[in-house]
DNA sequence: GCAGCTTGTTGAATTCCATTCAACAGGATA
DNA sequence: TATCCTGTTGAATGGAATTCAACAAGCTGC
């Protein structure tokens, strides 16, 4: 019981940390945030983090985990639209989070904690694009190729800001064919 | 004469330092080479590369500038192709500097430098895609959202190899409407 | 109810960056 | 010959991530 006491007290603090980082991070940017300024936000040294936390990848990992079910949630719950409405509605609303998702392409080389993550989501975005285009009656030989070009046009969107206008026309030449 | 001898001098080595630069950041990357290790390859101390560099993102910015022109004369070189063909031999050629690529997207928002010279090459290339597809005679309301797609895909395959199946595929996914 | 282990927390290093400063050397200039 | 301009440098400076050693309690077994 005790045990299990402590083990609350400390994911509880450690969520403190991964939300005051899922703010910073989104806000200001990975690389601007030090962990300085992180721990002197949550109200702790500098080097509690590394109690919680092997280094600042693994939080960028919490952060981005805590982010993607939030977002998940919101996805799923959305109602029934086109694939082209439904691409634009992911382009738009991973707008707030364009800067970790370039941070993240930026490290995954390095990073290897954030080269599986990063995996991880392609796999999953991939695999759920896959069914949304089968259901709208895609070709099937096309559907792997046209899933690529997707993903990409969506991270090109988030890298580039366009105004809503081209972002629609650009998500209906997609899944226009 | 004696002030365009030293200013020969000066370009000479500026070229010097942008050669080693050329190399490292792009076998190594850029934030792996470090000012003192760029300085100590080029035979000077640290600071003699902000005599030369306003800073670290200008250099940056000289390696662009020679590897987009050694690229851009290969470019032109090149034999009649298809435009799938020839998106797929940009994407190739450009993998062996596509760390310098996410290096670019990771540093635009905090470099006016590098944002500058980031619009032009996109504005640059964007330019030269159209052509080719009007060329190609794509019909022409359909050009601008698929020269946008295009190039995305290309950053898209720079930053998550796949192998040469489905680049292709890819490519020719994408020309084939 | 006390000795000792475990879990957190911290101040003070350490190391590695990019960048700046002040001094210096040597050729050009007058 | 005296002075200026162009390069070059050793030695800071400041800030980053991360580590280390010490300390504080709470919990655990006796």
């Amino acid at each position: 019981m005790a045990r299990i006491k402590r083990e609350q007290d400390r994911d509880e603090k450690r969520d403190e940390i991964v939300a005051v980082a899922r703010v910073l991070f989104i806000e200001e940017g990975y690389e601007a945030t030090s962990i300085s300024r992180l721990a002197s936000t949550a109200g702790v040294a500098p080097n509690t983090i590394y109690w919680y936390f092997k280094d600042k990848d693994e939080v960028l990992v919490a952060v981005l985990d805590a982010e993607l079910s939030a977002r998940m949630s919101e996805y799923l719950a959305l109602p029934a639209m086109s694939p082209a409405e439904r691409l634009l509605w992911v382009a738009n609303n991973l707008e707030r989070v364009s800067r970790l998702v370039g941070t993240v392409h930026s490290r995954l080389a390095q990073s290897p904690v954030i080269n599986t993550w990063h995996e991880r989501f392609h796999a999953l975005s991939e695999e759920m694009l896959r069914l949304e285009l089968q259901q709208a009656g895609i070709a099937p030989n096309k559907i792997e190729a046209l899933v690529k070009i997707s993903v990409f046009t969506i991270e090109g969107l988030l890298a580039h800001p366009l105004p809503e206008e081209q972002k629609r026309a650009i998500c209906n030449a997609l899944v226009a064919n």
